[in-house]
DNA sequence: TGTAAAGTGAAAATCACTTTCAACAAGGGG
DNA sequence: CCCCTTGTTGAAAGTGATTTTCACTTTACA
């Protein structure tokens, strides 16, 4: 799937008019190579192991790229810090984020999905992206 | 249930040592008076044509005062900047927002909470506090 | 190759807050 | 009332994350 995902990047750029470039593969590798929901800061470092000429504002403007060519998604958890993960083809699903430890769970509830798109209906509301998170302890940080 | 509130406040400062002044009490009328979902800055604007020297930090500090001790609550909708709504007492609901005129619609739906709190029973999570936003088209900018 | 257009890194700028600090008020004795 | 301790305030400086600027590369393709 990584494969995949480099070749949605790649016709991205080309679609766009874009250029490849070293950076945007090194960036790309190591953030589809990474856990899932990576801080630009957490990202940045790892690079810098391998790579400490790549700037910091590479970075930031490649993983936004990532996010408008689909392989990516950007997502706020409430530590101030935006987040990226990988986005799976014609997957969806929501979170679990445990607020002492900041550990994110997944979790996928078709219900829940649908009973969002009865109440948007009711109010005549077209949905276009939401998002659920539920905050609290997660089974180890309970004790 | 603006007396209510202002009491619920007044008990708070009391209660904390702090200390009852014009500002919290201008800022705390003119937040009770406002529309819910109001941004730092709105409010700050608001304030101004009345009482041009308030400053800036108060404002900021006071609407935390306030979400402290329970008559308020800080969010967050994505455009980087914290809003502050109304709490009414034992009262829960979450939100649809129009991604083009920016509307702020509310919902309250016992089905998914319940839902809530099933998933997180499934991964022997506990939850404190969740987040539920629909965004998309209202009703009057979908045409 | 030649070159127009896009990309890069370092540093400066933004943005939305938060903190600092010296001047001010509250409010509980006396 | 007056004092005095302690919390409060406004202006300005500081923060931290993210963006923009800009002079200098690279890339893509004619
Ligand atoms: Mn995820
Ligand atoms: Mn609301
Ligand atoms: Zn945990
Ligand atoms: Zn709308």
């Amino acid at each position: 799937m990584k494969r995949a995902k480099k070749k949605i990047f790649r016709d991205y750029i080309l679609e766009k008019g874009l250029k490849s470039t070293r950076q945007r593969d090194v960036i790309l590798e190591t953030f589809l190579s990474s856990e899932r929901h990576m801080s630009i800061e957490e990202l940045y470092l790892k690079l810098r192991a391998k790579h400490p000429n790549i700037g910091y504002a590479t970075v930031y403007r490649s993983l936004k790229l990532f996010a408008e060519s689909g392989i990516a998604r950007e997502m706020q958890f409430g530590d101030g810090q935006t987040r990226y993960e990988h986005v799976e083809e014609g997957e969806h699903h929501d979170h679990l984020v445990c607020t002492r430890c900041g550990t994110i769970l997944e979790f996928e509830n078709e219900t829940i999905e649908q009973l969002q798109t009865d109440v948007a209906a009711s109010h005549d509301f077209l949905i276009q992206t939401h998002k659920l998170e539920l905050y609290g302890l997660c089974a180890k940080c309970r004790k």
